[in-house]
DNA sequence: TTAGTTGCAAAACTTTTGCATACGA
DNA sequence: TCGTATGCAAAAGTTTTGCAACTAA
């Protein structure tokens, strides 16, 4: 597990200030590695312990952090941005459709067929994505119209 | 391989017209099945042939041809959506971090991973996406940068 | 005829940027 | 001190929406 004395170094090892808004950016990943937030949930839950903080910061900060690959900026599919902590396993999402919950698994399966991939048409595989769409337990449940 | 004709009938059925603006898109997609095009993109297709066509006409008609399911809504993470004719077979991209260029392949392993997924989490899986991102070939020759 | 559709312009959203000020190391 | 970072406001880019005029069936 990470801590934010480690991204410190990570920080000043490429001439970057650790700065009070930064610092409780990343305190607060720390504190939920499971969230996938968007930069407007950020601004709202870091507003809570600095009110004057602007959006633009949690903008480069967001950016920064995935440049240094500490934060992974996801796709949902709904018109913004997300971002995890990416120290966790390899993991991948079910998104429901119902309820918009993002729900993680784990599968090793995809390295083997990356390199399948790679092989066949020449391509040099780096990251990878995979999304299942679909309805969770609840809704199913719920929901006459989503079956 | 789907006609336009069919795809009359599908709007007919659900009560939309088919107007030329309509058309001039549809027929746009059943002739380049292989593009990957946002709005704009599309916008800028349909003008050729009618320069008064509208940009929202073309939302509202992307949109209008994803709920039917005919064209599939997709986000390649550059910040807009993009549009691809749904009538082909199963198959998933390989994005080029360097050009940008979008390559299909062909997969079937996620079928069964699919199933395996529903059960552990009882979610049911309506769609899946797997994206490799990573260099082409042509990237890779060039980009010392990019190894 | 009339419900659905269009084009335009304005609005809504997310994200980026310019700039003067503030601040970490 | 000095280069980096911040906050604000404005700008940029994509997508949505309100509305009067129009049109397919």
């Amino acid at each position: 597990m990470k801590h934010i004395d480690d991204i410190q170094k990570e920080l000043k090892a490429k001439d970057y200030k650790m700065t009070p808004q930064r610092k409780i950016i990343i305190d607060f990943f720390l504190k939920h590695p499971e969230k996938h937030l968007s930069a407007e949930d950020v601004f709202l839950e870091v507003k809570k312990i600095n009110p004057d903080i602007g959006l633009a910061t949690v903008y480069r900060t967001l950016e920064l952090l995935a440049d240094l690959e500490i934060l992974k900026k996801m796709n949902f599919d709904d018109g913004k941005f997300r971002y995890e902590f990416s120290n966790e396993e390899e993991h991948h999402h079910l998104i429901c459709l119902g309820c918009d919950e993002v729900i993680e698994f784990e599968n090793e399966v995809l390295e083997s067929l990356a390199n399948v991939i790679a092989q066949k048409h020449g391509f040099k595989v780096v990251d990878h994505q995979l999304k299942f769409y679909g309805y969770c337990k609840n809704c199913t449940q719920k929901g006459k119209d989503y079956i």
